[in-house]
DNA sequence: CATGAATGAGGCTTCATTCAT
DNA sequence: TATGAATGAAGCCTCATTCAT
């Protein structure tokens, strides 16, 4: 169980292992209840080399979730064509998130639950991450808004919430996705940019948001 | 520090004192992290008497949240009048939730954060009551769609997905409004009813859901 | 579950039904395994009525101690006729002893396991009235051996050893017999007595020492 | 007090000195009383040392009745020549035994009082090498009715009591010769052997078994 | 570079025992 | 007489962490 044993490896890749055990085990088991025992196992090393590399139990668990939220940010980075009208680049930024938390389940956890539900300074670490999230969401709804010669009439405070707001659904559903076989990345982003764009009311009135032609040409797309 | 030490009460004062002091501590600290130590010190008793009453750590536990998923649930239903039409429903149960969760923030946290963050039996208590949450919104969402002569054509799926992405974005707001100094629970709620029933597509075309008459207090609801 | 509760008994009443509470409790569990909790919920009375009436756990155990010793002593007593000859006396006390225990297995069970297991001042208890039948049984042999003209050619020391076997013999069958079904209490007699008087090598060569006719007479018999 | 801290040694060692320790510890204070504390605190480590290389307290527990058990077992069958006759076989297998007890007593105590004293596993790791004497003894008693041409005459039932019965003699006696000052293991074995071949019966009449030539010590015997 | 050996500290739980009514 | 309320002390076990090789 547990990598095979290879001796001798570059300190580099030693220490992806050890993250790569650290992420599945603190994602699995939260953060107090994995112990240092296990991950050592499961990174097919002993423990003096865990700290050795990585120095303390709350050290590895900021280096996952620095690792994880960059891993995070970077796909809806990669995902999201600038170019684009302002729903076009959040219908892609959806995209690219969904299915990064479904492809990366464990890392997610880690972001999303574990990381949170204990104190500093690890929840700074995440928030970190979420703020470059929201400033993102934040700001497409701005450019929006200024597509729609509608320049700031919403106060920064309510667009503050409405950010929060997308960005909380996109978070639940994530974990919603994941638990729910059979709903697919571009499902739940469809579903998400539904609600969000054209809302509830619309939706009544068949008047939803129209998602672009099947290939979309993204790099992260599935 | 801790409640006043009060000698020989009845044991159902007792208990909830005891409940009191653990949705403090867990919902600080997590479920892991929280010592029996301290929620005894803080219920102002010794730790025997707290298993003598509450049976284990884990009990403990699950005796705090089902004590807060059905107070939040009851706040919930008292706060909606079921003869209003279904706009109106959900904008009364969002203030009825966010007053609520603003008002017990550590029992919010314990709910919202600390019970899902561990495994079984926490995690089905806690979705056993957000089931119930979920489906009160499905349904609002179903008779929205009859009201507007739109009768199930929104798939089922679809609509749990919406169902979802409403219920995650109120709990991601609670969170936020907690952590945010000066956002009021109306202000919380207008914003969510504004986007999740007028979309941010009809924001932007200055096309909010309008709040009713008293004194609303969001900016984008006047 | 436990003796009907019943208020307001005499106090030896209520101190039999402890005792009997205890011995099964201990006999089953051993000293350190009972619990005072559940030996006044099988004895029906609240715990601080046990501290009352007897004073501490060791006190309890001591008194139950006392209490099946002198039962089994007087058990053995009063099966023997001590007008009859010497190996006469001897069948009719292991009658009488392995009677005894088999319808007591749970005294039996204190006094010959949990008695002893465990340091002063319980071992001493037991010793007490072991010593009593040692001597009962060393006053047998040298009887006997009176009788058989042949005065004390056996040293004492031999004499003591001869009786420690023969009651270390007894203690083992009594517990055998209670873990094998089908072995009676007199059955467990007759081998004893057999083995003891006759010896193997009189067995070998088809001289067992002969029991007497089925009815003994004895108020014990069974 | 304790074994002499030495730092560093290979786990084989440190584990018998271990067991040393709870053999010792078990074996005064039985199962229960025994506290892993004690025993780590005698045995010169830390506590967390004992849990790695035994696990529980129940396994250590059972790590030792299986040390003893099978030394006992082994003590007793190296000093059984089976080319003898049966009685002379039987006179072999008790010295060997007594003088076991004699020089380990904390391990008889460990085997005879404290492993029978609590329920299973621990019973029946006990039960697994008792029998295999008692089948010894049994075998015994067979080839000596063969030897002396009385084929199988004796029931099974009857050879399954006496062999027990004569076990328990010798257990019975291997606690007295310990707590009695100046009784040799030679001298109990001699006692035991007069008692079980010859009878009393026998004894009474001047024809005790004959122990082999060299000086047997014990006073019925010469 | 890598690890077998070792531990201080702390957590959950239970128990015998007492007080105040 | 009888008990509900309460606790100090102690036990089992686990964990993060460090030496010494």
């Amino acid at each position: 169980m547990g990598a095979v044993k290879t001796k001798r490896m570059p300190r580099a890749v030693r220490e992806q292992q050890m993250l790569d055990a650290a992420v599945r085990t603190f994602g699995q088991r939260g953060y107090m209840a994995a112990s240092m025992d296990e991950i050592a196992e499961l990174a097919g090393v002993s423990k003096p080399l865990v700290y050795l590399y990585l120095n303390s139990k709350e050290d590895l668990f900021t280096a996952c979730i620095r690792r994880e939220a960059k891993a995070l940010v970077e796909a809806v980075r990669a995902g999201v064509r600038r170019e684009l009208p302002a729903d076009r680049q959040l219908w892609e930024g959806l995209r690219a998130f969904f299915t990064h938390t479904a492809q990366n389940p464990e890392g997610w956890s880690v972001l999303h639950l574990q990381a949170r539900t204990h104190g500093e300074p690890f929840a700074s670490e995440v928030t970190a991450m979420r703020e470059e999230i929201v400033a993102f969401v934040t700001q497409l709804i701005v450019v929006a808004a200024r597509e729609a010669h509608r320049d700031p009439d919403l106060p920064e405070r309510e667009v503050a919430g409405l950010a929060e707001a997308l960005v909380g659904a996109a978070e639940s559903l994530a974990a919603w996705a994941n638990a729910t076989p059979g709903v697919t990345a571009r499902q739940a982003a469809a579903t998400l940019m539904n609600f969000a764009w054209a809302g509830l009311g619309n939706l009544m009135e068949s008047r939803p948001w129209q998602p672009p032609a099947a290939a979309t040409g993204s790099a992260t797309a599935q």
